[in-house]
DNA sequence: ACGCGAAGTAGGGAAATTTCCTACATCCGT
DNA sequence: ACGGATGTAGGAAATTTCCCTACTTCGCGT
């Protein structure tokens, strides 16, 4: 691929913040689970010492419960092994321009209502939830969402809320985004 | 297709709203230049009589200014004569589900710089305003977008609005459902 | 049967955003 | 130079979102 250097490698998570402190790289590729700090807190850190830098996750799982909390981090990718080697420049790329890419087998899994392997206490959405990312996905406003269902405009709200912690994302138009590309049933 | 009974038939606009009153239909499709009132008329009448009732329009031209009119009178759809006949059908689908569809010729035609054949005074988009579209079918906040541009958030918020206007949009999830679905250069 | 956690529903109130309207500086074509 | 289009932004009101809390069902495991 053009125009990338590799400026450094790091077996752990303390050697990784110090190459980043280093090299202030624009994008960071790791791990999500690493032998000494979190994949979160090493998200969290990269966050808030180095804005603007990307970071890309790997995981061996696509567990929802992690990719919540990575994306929450502020992580801006999250891949699972089971992902094409292909979708690691697609991440690069989305990454380069602020956007977020979820490896399809990774969003595919929280949205639908299939659990990770361990049914650890996690993001799966619920029936309810993926009601309203659905409409939510079609640009309906949160009003618009509790006529079609029958519901308060309130209840509406707690939905979306949950929703949004469940996939890590803050806003409407972030919701709204992530509903039209990866949403239930689009097309129909 | 299944589960379609045409209900009626009518020459000009005066004839359709009696067609229209007398039989309820759920979808009407009419041509935008009607002899007798304007698109946009018909739009606003059978929108404000017969809420529910779809309305798909055809046209010759992708003029943008019609476009405009008729999405913001309320229509459910806008085709033009270069339309695929398909797209007629995915026309009266989306409709059934309340969800708007523009044909891709007319979307691209606003959404890029290009005039309508008659450089009418009309709802083409500036290059600030695809600016942000494209920023909003990130799904990037506004001060995201004012920050990323470099601009006051009030004044990414006047471009929004114009969008809109232009679009005949409401609200943010509308518009950042449009932007995802048609926005400019959504893969770069 | 009982209790418990998950899911669905909703309200209150603060905080943030959006909307609506206005204003003004540029630029550009005539 | 004038007029329209474009880009920029502010004030204030109106909405919407956000955060927390709470109550009710329902299904399930013991």
């Amino acid at each position: 691929m053009k125009n990338v250097d590799v400026v450094g490698e790091a077996e752990d998570g303390r050697h990784l913040l110090e190459q980043v402190a280093e090299h202030r790289p624009d994008l960071v590729i790791s791990e999500f689970i690493l032998p000494d700090i979190s994949g979160s807190d090493l998200a969290q850190q990269i966050r808030r010492r180095y804005p603007g830098t990307g970071l890309i996750f790997l995981s061996s799982s696509a567990d929802s419960g992690h990719v919540r909390v990575a994306m929450k981090s502020g992580a801006s990718a999250f891949l699972t092994k089971s992902s094409e080697p292909v979708e690691l420049e697609l991440a690069m790329r989305a990454c380069g321009k602020g956007q977020i890419y979820l490896s399809p087998s990774v969003s595919r899994r929280i949205i639908e209502g299939r659990r990770a392997e361990r049914p650890e206490g996690s993001a799966v959405l619920t029936r309810r939830q993926r009601e309203v990312l659905r409409l939510i996905g079609r640009g309906k406003s949160t009003k618009e969402i509790a006529q079609v269902m029958g519901i308060g405009a309130k209840t509406v709200e707690t939905h979306r809320a949950r929703l949004m912690q469940a996939l890590g994302l803050r806003g409407i138009g972030a919701l709204t985004h992530f509903a039209v590309r990866h949403g239930p049933a689009s097309t129909d």
